[in-house]
DNA sequence: ATCAACATACCAACCAGTTGGTACCCAATG
DNA sequence: CATTGGGTACCAACTGGTTGGTATGTTGAT
């Protein structure tokens, strides 16, 4: 680890950048270098394979992400419940802006990489479901708390919002509007008021 | 048109099923050629770009699956909300077996090229609204029929079913199962079911 | 004879990855 | 304290193969 922030975290978060507006293979190294200025040795220095780079990009996602929303105000709130609507409203709104600011690099990485690159597949996979873990807790104890409508668990819910916020981004991109996702994230929203009528909508 | 099911037919049937495996931009011009059986002459007779292949594909994607829908058996019961729900309990049911086998076409390449070749982005955007508005009138029909426990409008629930579908593929390429996708539907399914309380669950 | 439908051969640009080096820091040695 | 040695970080120039695309045919039906 030098004490430079450099060459290595400048190509992370430029292929961040990047493989978010063009994808995985459609991002050259070269592209890369360009945007982070450095040269292609130091890119090989660094990085074995570009393959390589994009599973640590995974994980430099994870870190930046995971930070991002474990200070998030949704946890404040003292009710479960209340705290995993907060999340799923926070997801909405952030949808706003250009789309590359705000969509899903393990998303876009994932459904090109997955048939030739399993490894980069699996460090997607992982990074998705260490964020849907960390609601789980919550959405956990609003099923004990309020019983829900229908019987669920709580990881599969967790992973039916990542579904969810996938599916948005895919459509916000379609259309190049957020709104088109907003309005799926509010049929989420939806969803979870109805699975816990006791709480009231 | 020519009579024989020739070069453009095989080059659009070898351009859903490459890009669908590894997509849009790893899938190379050559790569379609062998696998269609045909030479770049040809390629490049029936489509100007590589863009263009793309585009007739997202065209002849909705012409095949287009008719493969409207032949479905879910259109046959007489109730609207039952045709709505066979429709997504087949879209869950069709999730089986090797994922190039199922994911769509369309999701997949709007990731991809939606930065760089906005026709092509746009062709996979009114493919999946050509899609999303075949469900619009029996939506609206289960809509008038049974009050739905939240104002919802036919046309933005009928994209929220591609956005979860699309969600589904996407955990379905990361987990590379299925299954996930499939747990995905059984809670759209589910959200259905609590949104219109009155034809019971 | 014309024209669409193909095929063959080719090209410049670009691709991921390699080479052989330089600049610099730190720790051990005399 | 100066020198050496070795490791890390980085760089410019290069390589073999691949890319999308083109130029120039050839063929067979009308």
């Amino acid at each position: 680890m030098p004490r430079s922030a450099s060459a290595r975290d400048t190509l992370l978060n430029a292929a961040v950048d990047l493989i978010r507006q063009n994808g995985f293979t459609a991002t050259s190294v070269d592209d890369l270098c360009r945007h982070a200025g450095v040269t292609k040795g130091a890119f090989f220095h660094h990085f074995p394979t570009k393959e390589a780079l994009g599973i640590a990009a995974a994980a430099h996602w994870t870190d930046t992400t995971g930070a991002f929303f474990a200070d998030a105000p949704y946890h404040a709130s003292a009710d479960p419940l209340d705290r995993v609507r907060a999340y799923l409203k926070m997801r909405r709104d952030m949808m706003d802006g250009p789309l590359p600011a705000f969509t899903c690099y393990l998303g876009t990485t994932v459904q090109e990489c997955f048939g030739a690159a399993p490894a980069l597949r699996d460090a997607c996979r992982s990074s998705i479901e260490s964020h849907a873990e960390t609601l789980e807790s919550d959405i956990d104890a609003a099923i004990r708390k309020y019983p829900p409508a229908r019987p669920v668990d709580a990881a599969g819910l967790a992973l039916h919002f990542q579904a969810v916020i996938q599916g948005a981004f895919v459509l916000a991109k379609a259309w190049d509007d957020p709104a088109t996702a907003r309005a799926s994230m509010d049929h989420l929203i939806a969803y979870v008021d109805l699975l816990f009528p006791a709480a009231g909508s």
